[in-house]
DNA sequence: TTTGCCTTGTGACCTATGTCATAAACACCT
DNA sequence: AGGTGTTTATGACATAGGTCACAAGGCAAA
């Protein structure tokens, strides 16, 4: 999102991280901005027997677990590596700086977090009014339409599991519905990979 | 949010709405930023038989609608006036301006923004993995968080719908699970309103 | 090739919440 | 004072999805 060289310009530092790694606990306090160089991280909330529902998946080139920087709050939910990771780190108040003095930073920065907000829209919207089938089928069209042509068929590369923690239904339920879905001819399953 | 002033000084007009009016329907484009003066706008999705899940209320002082117009995208939900509401409108182009002009209140808006995605993150944490009895007290405690003193007891100024309406279950639910929590001890219910 | 782990799969049963119907209390107009 | 709509309330019943248990296929490491 941030121009490498502009963040290293700040002072950011590179952090190599391992697969599994925990980077933050919800209710840690926030003092860093970060972001992905390449690897994967996810953030979620864990419930009290376990269950995992996950607020958000992010790749190379996205930051992660900015919000509470702006409240002076501590972390809503944990972030962890999901595979081998690298990534910028900069402290806060020197992304504050870098945000003022680069206004078309700040604008794109402004509009990462209004992209977000929408997501988590869309998936409160789903959680809130419609059934599995619903929330499954709008889900990967929205993968569709982040990731894939609209003209081809997509595969979607999220386990049944993934999908679920996503969704906040379980694995169970995935499997039941996708296969539904299959008959009702909704998407195509390919050597357990979900087309659409 | 946006200093009333400096919205006027960049071409804001002044708009009057009669209780109940529909400010935008999902689905509509985006072009123009919202703020209230006074009433309350609520931000909803309705879905196919009619119930409602409302993503947002705002009030005097609150902008609302803002994220589509850092997509170029359709609203994701409608917005309706919620009693006699005034309030100012300010087309996409001059609020870029605006914000270019002016960091501090560029970073005042990316604040509220991560207010608004740390709300809808509790949100979703709740609805996918709480019962209704944690769902209604992490609402509550939320507002007197927000509105009320920690030492004192805060009256809840929501009806039973709207409860329901913003966590996603059914009014009776609500009902019938906010009476069990008084039975507990863990809120009072004084002349029909809910107390913590 | 064996071991272990993750993913997909399926059946049987359970439960929280939704649905529907009906009513009393209250608030707001006229 | 009466009418109308909203809010709170309660009972009976229905059901989507959760839970639990168990198994087979795939994949990676040793």
């Amino acid at each position: 999102m941030i121009p490498l060289a502009l963040l290293k310009q700040y002072g950011a530092t590179k952090r190599e991280i391992s697969a599994q790694t925990v980077i933050f606990l919800e209710g840690d306090a926030a003092h860093t901005y970060f972001q992905i160089v390449s690897g994967n991280v996810k953030m979620f909330n864990t419930n009290p027997d376990g269950k995992e529902f996950v607020q958000g998946m992010f790749e190379a080139g996205q930051s992660f677990g900015e919000p509470p920087l702006f409240q002076n709050s501590a972390y809503p939910a944990s972030a962890q590596a999901m595979n081998d990771t690298t990534l910028y780190a900069l402290p806060k108040h020197q992304l504050f700086k870098l945000l003022k003095d680069h206004f078309d930073v700040h604008l794109a920065f402004t509009a990462m977090l209004t992209k977000r907000l929408m997501y988590k829209a869309m998936i409160l919207r789903e959680i809130s009014s419609h059934d599995a089938k619903h929330r499954i089928l709008t889900l990967i069209d929205h993968l569709k339409n982040e990731y894939g042509q609209p003209s081809e068929k997509m595969e979607v590369n999220l386990t049944r599991q993934q999908i679920s923690e996503l969704l906040g239904i379980r694995v169970e339920t995935v499997i039941r519905t996708v296969k539904q879905l299959e008959k009702e001819g909704e998407i195509e399953i390919k050597e357990r990979k979900i087309l659409r």
